[in-house]
DNA sequence: GCCTTTCTAGGTACAGCGTACGTAGAAGAT
DNA sequence: ATCTTCTACGTACGCTGTACCTAGAAAGGC
């Protein structure tokens, strides 16, 4: 294809990853986004670049862009890359609030694996191979409620938005560094000694043991769940 | 202060905005948060730059620094200068389900209005002196229930996550590119016609009337305030 | 067999980014 | 009047995504 006057298609879906013709590509999507993966998991999203995962690969910068047209389709790839860890059962059980249950977990469990994910899915659809796969299982999990088919959709839109908000709330809440969480204190402090939140002031001052994150998530899960599907 | 040997406190709000000595700072946190704000507005937040900030306010680049030490800082300030944007009554009516609601409809309201804010405070915590007035009232309302302090500040950040969510979902579902749009039609229907997805082919084949975005969100709004502040 | 076409690899180069550092000068403190 | 501390901002560095180009490999048509 010549280089001007055709423009690659947003989705990287669309995009083949390989035609036949010409010397056989040295690397793969595959390789490529497990590349990424394994920067972002090491050192943050921040460090994954072109040039980086080039380098991660023993490839030029520039050969990446023949698998990869925008860096964005790096992203859906990681995330395609990472949604291929969950390990679906065969079929929906028939009890749509166990199996929900189940996905979540799963699910939380990746991203606390990799928690460079939820900024991601906040930003691009995961509808790669393997997010398909677990769209499907969602929808044929949910198949028997009452839910039509586009309130199923944002049904497991509003799944997958708890999912994520709750895995940065646990990471903000316990994987700052020591410097931030200073700030932070102090600042708290200088709020509260100000007199004009007294709410707030009041919650602060509760000492507020920090529950066990696996009850929070529990109880809060089933209430949502709930509110998802239920008629 | 000398430039080296300093470090810059992490959080904004603990560095002195303007401390007497010295000629009269030029700019305000406020001046610089409204020109960031409107360049987010009109060009989206990727646009923000220092230098571009810097230009539309007519100042050099680096002069900027004395007021933002770190970019990350500028986006605190862009946070709390929308929060600005809340009309809080002046104390919670004793009712917390209408409090909420109607705080959600004018937070959803500002989020239409900066469709760039979602993507930031996922990152970063809103803790501007705006913010805190909302905190302030959030916690006020929810004063008459049940809840514990923490599990106060947990349901305003889940609130808070859906409707950033929300926000997100209907933007993507009507602000997309035609381009975008098609691709996304295209890539589905190769999908469908793959045999392997059958529920979700069969929800995209139910044709899927958009419902009224505003009746999606009352409805899943008292669900979800009822899953977070009732015994 | 060869030739043409179409692919891959990857170097070079450019505009733009955040920001470290240094200098010049203004204004409050003594 | 002097000292100190602030503001304004130019220059420069290392990094980013990526447009464009060249060189060579492999498959299709004859």
């Amino acid at each position: 294809m010549p280089h001007s006057q055709y423009e690659a298609p947003e989705l990287i879906w669309l995009h083949p990853e390989h035609s036949g013709r010409g010397p056989r590509p040295a690397h793969s999507r595959a390789s490529i986004a497990a590349a990424a993966v394994r920067i972002a998991d090491a050192e943050g999203i921040e460090a994954v670049s072109m040039r980086r995962v080039a380098a991660e690969l023993g490839a030029g910068t520039m050969s990446l862009y023949n698998y990869v047209p925008k860096k964005e389709h790096l992203f859906d790839l990681m995330i395609d890359q990472v949604a291929g860890e969950y390990d679906l059962p065969a079929g929906p059980s028939g009890d749509w609030r166990a199996d929900l249950t189940a996905l979540a977990s799963m699910q939380l469990a990746v991203l606390r694996r990799h928690a460079w994910v939820p900024r991601l899915v906040a930003t691009r659809p995961a509808i790669g191979p393997n997010g398909l796969r677990y769209t499907e299982f969602f929808l044929s999990a949910v198949a028997g409620t009452e839910l039509s088919g586009a309130a199923k959709m944002e049904a497991m839109a509003q799944l997958n938005g708890f999912l994520c908000q709750f895995a940065e709330w646990e990471r903000a809440a316990t994987g700052s560094s020591p410097r931030w969480m200073a700030d932070m204190v102090t600042y708290l402090q200088g709020v509260a000694m100000s007199g004009r939140y007294p709410s707030l002031t009041q919650v602060l001052a509760e000492g507020s043991t920090p529950a066990d994150p696996n009850a929070v998530f529990d109880r809060l899960l089933q209430r949502i769940l709930t509110a998802l599907c239920e008629a």
